[in-house]
DNA sequence: CCTATAACCGATATATTTACTAGGGTAATT
DNA sequence: AATTACCCTAGTAAATATATCGGTTATAGG
């Protein structure tokens, strides 16, 4: 169930760009990003160009040109880059709501893995189109100052179990 | 954030097989899980050589042999077939517990990749990790007996709204 | 105006992973 | 003797992740 890397490596792209947005030039260069984030600049430049013509990022030419967000961070959501990016965010296609494809089975409605798929698609959405590039840099803020004034001892051995005793 | 063809394949023949659990012989062939479900014969071979090694499946040989499941189908977790056949469970290595692996981010703890990715992988393996394959065929034989007394409307367009209107 | 910078754009090549396909031989079991 | 799991290898196909090359266009600063 995976996150492909172009869907990474865009969050961490804006992420980045969201902390900037309030500075007086917001703009970053693709090498700048490329290199705080270590993505492959071309790589990078692909996805940028799919961002843009998303209408997500505003592009200025030139030195001293860049990148930046088109609207305010808490104005887009995480949920918004993997689909633009991957296409989808449903795990299957066939429970994803506007980019339904059939899968064929015989009876789709009946269907288990489409149950469970489409349960897990509910949660992700629920989680991935409520939170915002603002959220998380609000969040990462807040953990910042927290670990200055305190030392927190790590979150210790999850009690989750598996019952097979197999990864994550 | 996309589920292998390899996770896919192993929990539609799982669920075939809990069908069956309870019947006088619960045996199915690798050839007829392979048509009933349209997995490719080879790959679905190898698919339940993993499951059968991981403990899940018991195998008989011979005219009449086959698959049936090792335990009851409420005691498998589809969590635990994604582990088995795809590594974990996790969208991105760096919030796995147990497969967990280092991304290259400086601050591991303040990213905001990782903040997400984490509270999605919380949300996912709540619910696979307490979905079974029994509570499927169950929602699935619940589904089929009211089928065929009424005929519902099917749930319409949902109202979620993409802000970017691009899809699942 | 000139020049360097950096976005923009497209094609192509390579690597890795995933999803299979093909083959063939061994070992139980009916 | 036929069936079917078991097992391993290796190859192909497609998708994903990258690298390489090379050019055009806008623009800020000298």
């Amino acid at each position: 169930m995976r996150l492909s890397k172009r869907g990474e490596y865009g969050i961490r792209a804006l992420l980045l760009m969201a902390e900037r947005e309030n500075e007086p030039q917001p703009l970053i260069s693709l090498k700048n990003l490329a290199e705080k984030e270590n993505i492959p600049l071309k790589f990078l430049e692909q996805i940028m160009i799919q961002l843009r013509n998303a209408g997500l990022v505003h592009s200025h030419k030139g030195p001293g040109g860049g990148y930046k967000l088109s609207r305010p961070a808490e104005q887009i959501p995480i949920g918004s880059v993997i689909r633009i990016l991957d296409g989808r965010l449903a795990p299957v296609k066939c429970v994803s709501k506007t980019a339904y494809e059939p899968c064929d089975c015989p009876n789709e409605a009946a269907c288990g893995l489409r149950m469970v798929m489409s349960d897990v698609r509910s949660a992700m959405t629920s989680i991935l189109d409520n939170t915002t590039l603002a959220n998380l840099t609000q969040r990462r803020k807040l953990l910042l100052s927290t670990q200055e004034n305190c030392n927190e001892p790590k979150n210790a051995a999850s009690s989750l179990v598996d019952p097979f005793n197999i990864p994550d």
